[in-house]
DNA sequence: CCACTAAATGAATGCCGTTCATTTAGACTA
DNA sequence: TAGTCTAAATGAACGGCATTCATTTAGTGG
């Protein structure tokens, strides 16, 4: 039976302890973490256009099928890294600072993170923590934070989310063109926004992404914050 | 030469207007509006997974191959959907309440038409204006609401960027499985986090994303409201 | 009636994820 | 040592996908 990511648990197993019935080949070329390693750095020098389960197979020097040895498709890779990758999202900051900066560091950790693996967050998104054992943690770590903080338990899991989704869907800023509000020949129908783009435009040289998150985060942080207790 | 929605203009028109240079065939059973009527209902229909070139020929009863007489990928297709479903967005709240509530009646439009539509958020994300007109004409309403209500207009497009980031990372949790928090056996290793999740789940029957949405929302209202002059 | 052209066709292409019967080769048992 | 069990790898195959292209169709203006 092959390994699985699946989030439906075998209902057959009767215990956590994996028993040895007979004998075992020998070293095995795959699992999970060369899987989850291989795949990460076919990534980082492809791109996800690039990754297809072929491509990984071959710099694995092993053929596409025995992959579903170890894995029961495609997103289950894609969950393997997803979970791997946020094992290097920043949470120490909620044990070395106070609250507010510690959940700044920490978005702008998450956000910057993710900017780089945005085909990632549908599947992120709506996936099960049973599934992603580091993500999880990620998520005690800051539940942690906050309830050290002072928040009342049953907003903690509310603001996380609210904090999670702004953070996902500012991942997606980073990588939009930077002329993607050029109005282009409609400017004279939209008055207000092409203004609005023109004196923005007129600012600073800083990144366009990088302010919108700044200014949602600082909002984010002082409404939150005004509910410790 | 095909219609296109590309967003690279086409450098060899030298003016707007559609020069015809000679006679026409008669009655074309495909165009864009057509395609996009059909994709929508197809994808009501079928959803994103049955959402195919092969599939939405079927339904106009004409070959794959002729789509692309009239758009040039099947992305295109997805951006005719996207910005016909921006028209749906109500942002009549803009012209007849004060802003902080016209905000939030534009923004919870605005995540319920894409908590259905979620693949589309990919596309949305990273399209540029000139590509979508009507979806130009949502910020323009919008851009006019937060000028009006006195906005500095160096801060109104950063703003409404913030928002849409949250917005669009909460349509997606809408569609997340409910059970999505349960830790299952690892549920002794993150005390603080199950802590968390039981207080919530203590709570009344309301819809987990929409506590999470509401929350957001009113933080980021309150955060910007302040910026006005 | 002819020349032109937008639009539809249908076959072909190349890639994709995935399945499956079969083979391989260690490791335990007797 | 011989026999058996099994996890893991193989390679061929499958169905589906978006897209391309040479060709055909059928109106239209000259």
């Amino acid at each position: 039976m092959p390994a699985s990511t699946s989030a439906t648990a075998d209902p057959h197993r009767h215990d956590a302890k994996p028993r040895r019935r007979a004998g075992r080949p020998a070293a095995a070329v795959l699992d999970q973490d060369g899987i989850t390693a291989a795949a990460l750095q076919l990534i980082g020098k492809s791109g996800y256009e690039g990754f297809t389960m072929a491509a990984l197979a071959r710099t694995l020097n092993v053929a596409p099928s025995a992959l579903y040895n170890h894995v029961s498709s495609k997103r289950d890779v894609l969950v393997l890294v997803q979970d791997h990758l946020t094992s290097f999202v920043d949470v120490s900051a909620f044990d070395a600072e106070p609250w507010d900066r510690a959940v700044r560091s920490w978005a702008w950790s998450y956000r910057d993170v993710f900017s780089k693996h945005t085909p990632l967050i549908p599947v992120i998104a709506v996936l099960p923590v049973t599934d992603a054992p580091k993500t999880l943690a990620m998520y005690e770590a800051v539940s942690a934070g906050f309830r050290r903080a002072g928040f009342p338990q049953e907003r903690i899991i509310s603001a996380i989310v609210a904090l999670e989704s702004f953070i996902f869907g500012s991942a997606y800023d980073v990588t939009a063109p930077s002329d993607i509000f050029d109005s282009g020949s409609m400017a004279e129908s939209t008055p207000n926004f092409t203004a609005a783009v023109a004196r923005l435009a007129d600012q600073g040289y800083e990144n366009q992404a990088d302010v919108a998150f700044e200014l949602g985060l600082g909002a984010l942080v002082t409404g939150f914050g005004a509910l410790r207790g």
